[in-house]
DNA sequence: GATGAATGAGTCTTCATTCAT
DNA sequence: CATGAATGAAGACTCATTCAT
């Protein structure tokens, strides 16, 4: 093994880890997930997960971070689109899209920062938030180049029908709430 | 103390342990309230607990069924309203009114909605979605009586943008998120 | 069992705790001591050691306390000599007769105040230092009785000397070190 | 880089693990100290150390070595004084000039001795005695030249106080205790 | 029923030591 | 020799649950 295959080998398990995070805490939340949970889920020893991540809430912030890199190449390949109307229509058909896993586990994110809000001390609550104003605040920035004249009550409006959808197909169990709401929210996106 | 006393004393001691676990669960999530949480919140000795709810699980369903109790309070008071329209605006400016409470704590409903869905056995997972059912169950037999073609999708919409308000306001710490968003549902409900 | 003979139960474990605190730590130092080492000396479950501490530093303050306990038997019961010379060639004769103690643990205060000194957070340095200025302040009363002109100095030295020969003693694993040295300090005492 | 250029290099490699041992370990104790904070200081890669010393124990040793080498310094330069009043008076003076350090940590050598006198295996109990005694046997020496009828008890004295006074300054945290102490001790061997 | 105390399984975290290159 | 990474054996601490009166 060459030395740039080892570095990337380290640089490999630290993203396996990161994604083993996102992923385990998704399903089992934050705090029925043992670290001996995400180091079997990325094949680590769990004593060597902590060569990575020092404690348990640096991996809750790594997998935050994840869930941000993933909102990063969603919006980024939107961001592609020319028409700002049709960016948003298809991230609602991205939640659509996802409807198996938000009823199984919920929003990755809004389950995250629910749980996390509970907290009073760490910061991965504030984190969490951040994580929703970036898209947020990417949602509004499409609103915006439409001309619409608040858009950033329209973002909340967008991205809490996502969460509020999300929220109620996974305790009902229902896939279906993401299609017919998810509808509901590309004709309300045509109509503007 | 008279055997009748006793009960009402021992009637009382488990009403105190309902309101007790339904608020800390609220404040602190499932997993992060102890059994001692909720003793102490209720004044009531750690030990003896167990002879109102013999499992911690039996104390989150009463949680659940304290949050029913207070459904159908609401919904009770609602419903002697003579318009349904004038319900549905009621039930909305409820929730603006709880705005500081969400933008602490989430909906009480949801968010334990939210924590308890990440099991996989038990129940409580079910129980948290036949809750949400309730309401959903109200608020469309409310969109029925108004005439509206698809009461069940109405009623998904409107309690959905509760979850997704509450959950942005809680994450962003921001109360004025419920205002401004009540108001919005206020508006649509008028529209209809 | 009675309620009070319960009562007694409960405290005589934590007696038992704490005998077995100060003695385990004195053998084996702090770091090297594990709770479970002293739930075995006290013959109490691992898990119930932290019903009446909460942390491993509660466990080390009751060993300081335990010590200071005795230190105020000791002196209560030297008060009663009505000569203060007497009181402090006493407390001499004491140190020797622990030779054997000395000569394998060292001086229980002693080896935890420079222990414990190693540390920076905690404030159980402070409380180290605290028990042996106690120790310092009773024999610098005792060369005050005795009308000498620096009895706080004196106290040193004769502390010190203590200090001294209980680290040389066991270093050297020579409890002969204490009788020498014991008989030098009789001597000096004797000459003030 | 030649052959005999990286035999200094790591035998500089070494010297400075030896000395950072030391030194750490002054500071920190024996088993608040990792090998990580001992290569930190050192500046050399956590798993080089080995290469060097094969256990932690094997660094502890060598960070007594460290001491006695500083020691044998030590003397070396008193034994150019031709009285040896005089070594043993600068002796005193140099435990005094250290104060501050002695206030911080204690004496290297009396510290380490009573933190591995705690241990039952391993032997560097024994080592740490035997540097003592190295110091012990130095002073001896010097009351033998100077005539004395008890060389080795007069060594224990003076040695003894020494490690006391440095205990106390070091649980009180006040350095004025080695000023007032050792002037005492400096008076006496003029007294002899 | 009431209660303080007891129990032990489970979790996070540290760190000496070893390994692969 | 050099080095970052790997490993696993402890150890502190928590807490749901049970027990003895």
């Amino acid at each position: 093994m060459t030395d740039s295959q080892r570095v990337q080998a380290a640089g490999a398990k630290r993203k396996r880890l990161m994604a083993a995070a996102a992923q385990v805490v998704h399903r089992q939340g934050v705090e029925r997930t043992t670290i001996a949970d995400i180091a079997r889920a990325a094949d680590v020893p769990v004593g060597n997960v902590y060569y990575y991540f020092k404690t348990k809430d640096e991996l809750v912030a790594a997998a935050l971070a994840e869930h941000e890199r993933r909102l990063q190449l969603i919006t980024g390949e939107l961001d592609r689109l020319p028409d700002p109307r049709d960016r948003l229509k298809h991230l609602v058909e991205g939640w659509i899209s996802q409807r198996d896993e938000a009823a199984l586990y919920g929003c990755p994110t809004g389950t995250l920062a629910a749980e996390l809000d509970k907290r009073e001390q760490g910061g991965l609550d504030v984190a969490a938030g951040n994580l929703i104003r970036l898209l947020l605040d990417w949602v509004a920035g499409q609103f915006r180049e439409l001309g619409q004249p608040d858009p950033d009550a329209l973002a909340v409006t967008l991205v809490g029908a996502y969460q509020g959808m999300s929220l109620l197909a996974n305790a009902l169990r229902d896939p279906e709430i993401m299609t017919r709401e998810g509808a509901r929210l590309v004709a309300w996106l045509d109509s503007l």
